[in-house]
RNA sequence: GGUCCGUUCGUCUAGUUGGCCUAGGACGCCAGGUUUUCAUCCUGGAAAUCAGGGGUUCGAAUCCCCUACGGACUGCCA
């Protein structure tokens, strides 16, 4: 029995899909890939009360953005169609008719009205082998009441029968042998009334015909998962019944508790990978697209929470990860979210990310007209600043000065560094800039060097206030290098006094303009 | 409440056939170094009595039992 691999992710429509959602389709991708098997897109959209328009574009969307690729599914088909359920509707009635038939379900006729107040009045109630005898069903009415109410068009489900006393084993691929006693199941629902069948038929029925041989889901199917191999069972499919794996949860950085969508925006970081606005109450919740991150670093970041390579690396690009994978490897506890982790990914990818490719997502982000359209100069502002950044949404702010004069200075150096002296220093330095070769950093700073040694000044004294002039700030890449890409003319027009002067807060000009630089 | 699943540094985790574990790595944190600055980078450090308690064993983070705690599920939702 050498069956092909065929793993399904099958999200619900029914909103965006977080990032929990995500690392699921990760390891059933990497998991198919690996073993050179198949991975299907499935939308769950049986529950038609809870559909979101444009939950389904942002799924495809979302797992395209992180290389998420599909082999069969909504978006590009396959054997095994149609892949949304809402289209499968009349293929499910039969298999739950025909389990009418062997015995193992049965017509009800309760109302959720009056299951709901059962549940309410009787502790821990629910329909079973206990109770299912006093509820109002086929079992209880005889095939004529049955028939009777049916011919009145009386709404009815069809519920599992769940037997009594007996032990269901199941091998989970992550947590071994699961066994679970019969007498605490209860007689699910396998068919609505509105005529679409729940999640528990369909999610069996269409991974039977569409030969899936892994089920890897979330752990919070766990409790349901002996329920399914019961329904594989009774439709006499138990001998090709998939695989389970049930992946650990993840959880939130703080306190108990699984991730739920409203801990991002709360927290101050996304739980989308994409940004999401809710079409019926305009709310909106970041995405990590939009936050500034390389779908390689959030890819790499979130296979790594709740699975590990056994070994110590810890950079891993799609096709590393596809190779070391293993189902035995994936933790059985849940995960807690670590932002800060998340970031240090991302600057590690952004380290080696062409320059060309940082130009074009600075010059997205800041629209056209307001840089340079010299390509050159745009990526060699990005490459003097990308070990300083921690997002693409970094860029902007960070590359600032290179396209335009600083408007303000940094307070704190202006208070440190900034003498009576100091203009000076600056006017003495600018002056040998005049007829200076601004192609070579080097060059610069060679200039630089002989004029603090032969002033017997001390450098710091006046790199300082030459950094805060050209760039405003106190940080930053070399100030030679800045020097050399800016250029001469500009170097200079921000070292003259007549133009930062002006800037420079009313205390201090009080100060300086009692002596003019020399 | 019931059922199931889980529990190694603050966090992600190594440890899977019991001995090489005085428990290793990474993020974060702290200190030092490199750098004109910031960042990067390098070096070092603090950080887990392996949830607790019992056993089994010459020997247990690793096997067994109990307890505690946490989580998921408990819907005509997935």
């Amino acid at each position: 029995m050498n069956n092909p691999v065929r793993v399904r992710f099958a999200p619900s429509p029914t909103g965006p899909l977080h990032i929990g959602g995500v690392r699921t389709a990760l390891y059933n991708y990497l998991f198919a890939k690996k073993s050179g098997g198949s991975l299907i897109l499935r939308i769950e959209d049986t529950d038609q009360t809870r559909f979101v328009p444009g939950a389904g574009e942002y799924i495809t969307e979302a797992l395209q953005w992180c290389g998420i690729a599909f082999d069969e599914g909504v978006e590009n088909g396959g054997p095994y169609g149609p892949y949304r359920q809402s289209e499968r509707k009349d293929l499910y009635k039969p298999y739950a008719e025909q389990l009418i038939r062997q015995g193992h379900a049965y017509v009800a006729f309760d109302t959720a009205e009056e299951l709901e107040a059962l549940r309410k009045a009787e502790a821990n109630f629910q329909v079973d082998a206990s109770t299912r005898m006093r509820m109002k069903n086929s079992l209880t009415l005889g095939a004529a009441g049955t028939e009777a109410l049916l011919a009145a068009g009386t709404p009815y489900v069809i519920r599992i029968l769940i037997p009594a006393g007996e032990q269901i084993v199941m091998q989970d691929l992550i947590r071994g042998e699961v066994s679970v006693q019969t007498d605490i199941l209860d007689d699910k629902v396998l068919f609505k009334s509105d005529g679409m069948p729940t999640y528990h038929l369909a999610n069996v029925v269409d991974d039977h015909l569409m030969h899936i041989s892994h089920v890897i889901r979330g752990e919070e199917w766990l409790p349901s998962a002996p329920l399914h191999v019961l329904l594989y069972r009774y439709l006499g499919w138990e001998d090709s019944m998939p695989r389970f794996a049930h992946l650990p949860l993840l959880l939130r950085p703080d306190g108990n508790g699984k991730l739920s969508k409203r801990d991002g925006d709360r927290l101050g970081f996304p739980v989308f990978p994409l940004k999401w606005k809710d079409p019926h109450t305009g709310e909106t919740s970041s995405g990590y697209r939009e936050a500034g991150f390389l779908p390689q670093a959030f890819v790499n970041f979130l296979a790594l929470l709740g699975w590990n390579p056994g070994t110590e690396q810890e950079l891993f690009s799609m096709e590393d990860l596809v190779n070391a994978f293993t189902l035995d490897r994936v933790q059985k506890a849940g995960a807690r979210f670590d932002y800060e982790k998340a970031k240090w990914f991302n600057q590690q990818y952004l380290k080696d990310l062409p320059p060309a490719v940082l130009a074009g997502s600075l010059a997205a982000q800041t629209g056209s007209g307001r840089l340079p359209s010299n390509e050159v100069f745009l990526e060699k502002a990005c490459d003097l600043v990308r070990e300083r950044i921690t997002f693409l949404t970094d860029l902007p702010e960070a590359t600032a000065y290179f396209f335009e004069d600083p408007a303000s200075y940094d307070s704190d150096m202006l208070k440190k560094r900034w003498k009576d002296e100091t203009p000076g220093l600056i006017a003495g330095f600018s002056a040998l800039l005049e007829e200076a070769d601004f192609t070579d950093p080097e060059i610069l700073e060679g200039i630089f060097k002989q004029y603090v040694e032969t002033n017997r000044i001390n450098s710091g004294a006046v790199l300082a206030p030459l950094r805060m002039l050209l760039t405003g700030r106190a940080g930053g890449p070399g100030v030679f290098q800045i020097m050399s890409l800016i250029g001469k003319e500009t170097t200079l027009r921000r070292l003259n006094p007549a133009h930062y002067l002006p800037i420079i807060p009313d205390p201090l000009v009080g100060n300086i303009t009692d002596r003019p630089p020399s």
